[in-house]
RNA sequence: GGCGCUGUAGCUCAGUUGGUUAGAGCGCCGCCCUGUCACGGCGGAGGUCGUGGGUUCGAGCCCCAUCAGCGUCGCCA
């Protein structure tokens, strides 16, 4: 008697005895003969119970998720009665000995059937969810995908080190989630966003090659693809080049497809910011499909249309994209869309509809033959086909045309579902200026080494510096960042300084990191990318959730455990905590 | 924090212009059935429509507020 798994047994066992546990997935009772599908994590066998066992009659009260031990005869089934969709459709287990490990209320909702219930009702009754065929799935896919990270460095001769989780707040960047210090009142931990300083001492402390799988935390709002805590593969070199980041992080990801999907990747193309900028429109472009964006300015150059001519003389941009099929649609189907580019930020939407019998516009007088001819060539649009068109200030008409892409990709089909497009975004700017204070501010974080030969254009022309930072996109998803850090104690201060930090302030904040650059910090740099999206695109999924075991819901709380939750009188005491009354 | 969508039976949903006893499928309960696998057949129970207020002779439907889930903008160095 061997204890097997529910979705192991095939026609070559047939004859022995096995042992099976698992739960009542089914029941299918035929008065004179009861079949279960009996489930587990690997599978579904039928067993099956003959009024001749003593087992029958427990059998008649069995109901959905019981748990069950059957001992029984593996047997071929009759012919005829086979089961191809189940690998272990080829045989049954006639059932001898039956012993009920425990029984299940009636599930709120149908365990046996996949996509039928309620977000909400799914997350507090996560056990349940968590057992149907799609969770389990993806959580198994999850599992693989960071074993396979795992064994890559660790074939690497990378280290994995744990950082801890009670850290020293950052006031930069994303809200903290603070842990108040029983032992130093008044006083709070932070849990890390990202083990940033602390991998970075790591290379100081000269491990040389690093790598975790680790937890991060960020207090913002949430999103599908954001979650306040979230799991990254977090990696530092010393000695390496941007290229060395590159060709190790997609070597990684190439390996995980190939060992966890089977799915050969291409290399990654590489764009620069402003090229993906002009022809996308964003910075995460979606590359499953083509409809790259073109600025139009010079085809409408001394155009009457009023819209255009302002926006032209102010300095703006005509941004161009092309909509397959698009002449098909009606004037009310245009407004719509015009509509939802305005949802998006679009001042206003031009649409020419290039079809077989001329042009219609929304700007009729204004678009000419040849206007219409020269969109066509620019975009290589074809009779059928329509050209959206955005005027604003160039960065703010390339962005809502780059959202229009998408959409007309999704509308149109483009956006395959099982295809991976993924690229490289490099030479990022290291300034942007900041919205509200009008200040220059790094675009990423501070501790990144601008590209080389740039440091002195800080002082001359700073917007122009452009950093040694680099993204990984898929599918319009933004998988993380790495960047060559900055490694000499004096260019991290002067960035600090730059920031608007006086010395003092420096030393409060990251004085344990400046001196310990002071101590022969290496040169060095690394990277992290978002373990919960990669799996979430690997599986085909859409939402975070649906490759997390314990998700937050939008408004940050665990339904199924009920937190946050209000600390008892004795902990706040401890804690000398007082919640203040609400304003 | 702003805007939007959703909330009706255990679950997924339908519910006409506001008008008697609020429907369906699945699930559940009972009976029957020895080859089903979304088993089948017969019968049955079950909801006052997220919550609170308002308009009206009359509200699932209209209005206001509120809660929850989702989407989106802000936010996410």
């Amino acid at each position: 008697m061997t204890r097997r798994s529910c979705g192991a047994l095939r026609a070559r066992d047939a004859g022995s005895r096995v042992e099976l546990c698992g739960w009542v997935h089914r029941r299918r009772d035929h008065g004179g003969l009861i079949f279960v599908d009996l489930r587990d994590r690997d599978g579904l066998t039928q067993v099956v119970f003959d009024p001749q066992h003593a087992a029958f009659a427990p059998a008649e009260h069995l109901r959905s998720e019981d748990v069950l031990r059957v001992c029984g005869l593996v047997r071929k089934r009759p012919q005829g009665t086979e089961n191809a969709k189940l690998g272990t459709g080829e045989v049954e287990v006639a059932v001898e000995e039956l012993e009920i490990l425990n029984r299940s209320l009636v599930p709120p909702f149908q365990v046996n059937v996949d996509e039928n219930a309620d977000e909400s009702l799914r997350l507090e009754y996560r056990y349940l969810d968590l057992r149907r065929p799609r969770m389990q799935r993806n959580l198994t896919v999850r599992h693989r995908i960071i074993k396979a990270m795992r064994d890559f460095f660790d074939e690497r001769d990378f280290l994995e080190i744990e950082t801890p989780l009670l850290i020293k707040g950052t006031p930069e960047g994303a809200r903290d989630y603070l842990v108040p210090s029983r032992l130093y009142p008044g006083s709070f931990y932070a849990l890390p966003q990202s083990p940033q300083l602390l991998k970075q001492i790591c290379m100081i402390a000269g491990f040389g090659r690093y790598m975790q799988i680790a937890r991060c935390m960020r207090d913002e709002d949430l999103r599908s693809d954001r979650q306040p805590e979230f799991t990254q593969l977090d990696v530092e070199m010393s000695f390496c080049t941007q290229d060395d980041v590159l060709e190790t992080m997609e070597s990684c990801i190439g390996n995980v497809w190939k060992r966890v999907l089977d799915v050969e990747l291409a290399p990654f193309p590489r764009m620069t910011f402003s090229d993906v900028l002009e022809r996308f429109g964003t910075d995460k472009p979606d590359l499953r499909f083509g409809l790259e964006l073109a600025v139009v300015d010079d085809v409408f150059a001394g155009t009457e249309f009023v819209v255009f001519r302002s926006v032209l003389e102010s300095g703006g941009a005509i941004v161009a994209l092309r909509f397959p099929g698009g002449a098909a649609l009606s004037r009310r189907e245009f407004d719509a869309l015009t509509e939802e580019a305005k949802l998006l930020g679009a001042r206003g939407m031009v649409w020419v509809a290039l079809g077989v019998d001329g042009i219609k516009s929304s700007a009729q007088r204004f678009v000419e033959e040849r206007h219409a001819a020269a969109l066509a060539k620019r975009l290589g649009a074809e009779r059928g086909d329509a050209v959206l068109l955005f005027a604003d200030d160039r960065v703010a008409a390339l962005g809502v045309a780059g959202k229009m892409r998408v959409e007309v990709a999704r509308r149109t089909g483009l956006r395959r579902a099982d295809a991976f497009a993924f690229c490289w975004i490099t030479d990022f700017p290291y300034l942007e200026i900041d919205a509200e204070t009008g200040k220059p501010v790094p675009a990423h974080h501070p501790f990144t080494e601008p590209a080389p030969g740039e440091w002195d254009l800080i002082e001359r022309d700073p917007l122009r510096m452009r950093a040694q930072h680099y993204d990984m996109v898929l599918n319009g998803y933004e998988l993380g960042s790495g960047s060559i850090r900055i490694h000499k104690p004096e260019l991290q201060r002067r960035i600090f300084e730059m920031l608007g930090m006086t010395a003092q302030q420096i030393d409060e904040q990251f004085g344990f990191f400046v001196r310990a650059l002071d101590y022969g910090a290496p040169p060095h740099g690394g990277m992290a990318l978002g373990i919960d999206r990669i799996a979430m695109l690997a599986c085909g999924e859409e939402s975070l959730h649906e490759v997390i075991a314990f998700p937050k819901t939008q408004t940050a709380r665990d339904l199924m455990m009920d937190a946050p939750a209000p600390a008892s009188e004795k902990q706040l005491r401890e804690l000398q905590l007082r919640p203040q009354p609400r304003a």
